[in-house]
DNA sequence: TCGGATTACGTGCACCGTAATGATC
DNA sequence: GATCATTACGGTGCACGTAATCCGA
């Protein structure tokens, strides 16, 4: 059986031309590579060289046997990579959401409930990206904010609700709720990964001026403190409580309201049985 | 990078289940293989086996490595198979025949120009076939009975008439010639390897009975001092002389006339000049 | 107790390096 | 003389073997 790094050393040979050159670049000596080459030879039962005295070169058999190589080469190394792959498949979760607040049930219950695996989060704006990456295996488990298809398994585990955070002095801080006309045009300061609100904000606000940032505390600070609306829902407040010193007015939108749906593939029901059981409480 | 006789010894014990087993299989012990399948994981980086104390079995990344490392190695094997049979195609010149007498001359003159050559032939009962192997690559040079094609290169060189060899007292010998009907319907000698002559007996003496015989000398024993007719040619004559205690009658049918071409594939016309020289003479 | 896996340790060969030689420019 | 390949020879790493140990049926 012949040896693969006779072939990777053919290879580098059928690049440089001469033993010498080849060897250089393998990190081994000369008379190494040349005895390497004899080998293989002998291990093929077939010439791969034309000699003459100090000169030696690929015949046809050399030629058609480094393309042959490399290529047998080429597929170890492919086949490598897919066993690292899977491997690696096989140890993480990765986790597609669309938005930040369905991570905060999730993360502590998968890392709970599967110790040993690690999980991997991905955001994205649509439901129809996560659902695509569900079905081809990029994600084991997502969390939309629709209902999941009858081909797919998922059950709802929570809700969340949008508001306007206002400065007291702000000229909407006496409103009781707003619709987004009254918000659209306005400057209104946005943290960047929120997932699928972006699409809430570019369908219901397309005039409304945003001041991006994408440093959670940052954003934290300046959305408390600053003279600028931000967004804020009702998760966030039941977890950081309610801000001091602004004026939290709900918006009334069938758009402002989403139901997470955490859904997996329908075979890997029963693997995530545990998972969905405790987000039914 | 992993070599290849760690997925060898990888197969064997996905064969076997036991490391004792596969050991046994593969010709080495039991702690050599324990320890390469060490070896093998640690250099993929994956883990391949479920250990318990005394029993080891693949796990999932095992079974895949199995597979993909199977597949490997017999492309592997396949490479060496295409080499050495490439490099015996540089070094032969496959011939094919549409009868035996064609050789006589090919054989010596191939023999001759081509001497670090070795010559292989075989014969087929059709041009077509003959033609679409020459395509193909099966064969360099064929000897056919019809005109190359005109996509093809080629030449006569030989002709070729048949003759009846039949017995002093047999009720044709007094005839000066000879039409298949004649012969139709007759206990004939035939020998087996005579090429696209088969398809004259076929079409023209579809009663007649055939009484083959499948080496040469017993042949010429039995048709030079049997009772039965049987086939002669002019070039057999030429070689061997006219048969004794026999009376030799022409055949007179379209078919029982050959002109022998020697053809080549049109981009091998120079490579194979010498041959074609020789051949006009 | 037997079959099977791992650990520990010794060994031989194969691969590689160094040195020397030969050959061509 | 410089470059490049081969031959010769010596060293070392590694794949394998043997022996010992552990474990489970």
């Amino acid at each position: 059986m012949i040896e693969l790094y006779l072939l990777e050393q053919l290879k580098a040979f059928s690049r440089h031309g001469t033993l010498s050159g080849a060897a250089e670049e393998l990190h081994i000596s000369q008379p190494a590579l040349s005895q390497s080459m004899k080998k293989l030879e002998d291990g093929l039962g077939v010439s791969l060289f034309e000699r003459s005295k100090n000169r030696i070169a690929l015949n046809e058999n050399g030629i058609l046997a480094a393309q042959l190589g490399e290529k047998l080469l080429e597929q170890s190394r492919e086949m490598e990579e897919r066993l690292r792959l899977f491997d690696r498949s096989r140890r993480t979760i990765s986790l597609g959401v669309c938005a930040p607040v369905p991570l905060w049930d999730l993360s502590p219950l998968l890392a709970q409930l599967y110790p040993q695996m690690t999980v991997s989060t991905q955001m994205k704006d649509s439901d129809e990206e996560l659902i695509v990456g569900l079905n081809r295996g990029v994600y084991q488990l997502i969390a939309t904010h629709s209902p999941p298809d009858i081909d797919l398994y998922g059950q709802p585990f929570r809700t969340e609700r949008l508001f306007l955070s206002v400065p007291l002095a702000h000229p909407l801080a006496n409103r009781k709720e707003l619709v987004p006309g009254d918000i659209d045009g306005q400057n209104l300061l946005l943290y960047t990964d929120i997932g699928f609100w972006h699409n809430f904000c570019r369908e219901k606000l397309p005039n409304a001026h945003f001041l991006m940032m994408n440093e959670w505390d940052a954003f934290g600070e300046v959305a408390g403190t600053g003279a600028f609306p931000s967004f804020i829902t009702d998760a966030h407040m039941e977890r950081d409580g309610v801000p001091q010193n602004r004026v939290v007015i709900p918006i009334i939108d069938e758009q402002a309201e989403a139901t997470y749906y955490c859904v997996c593939r329908a075979e890997s029901k029963d693997k995530y049985r545990p998972l969905f059981n405790r987000l039914k409480k």
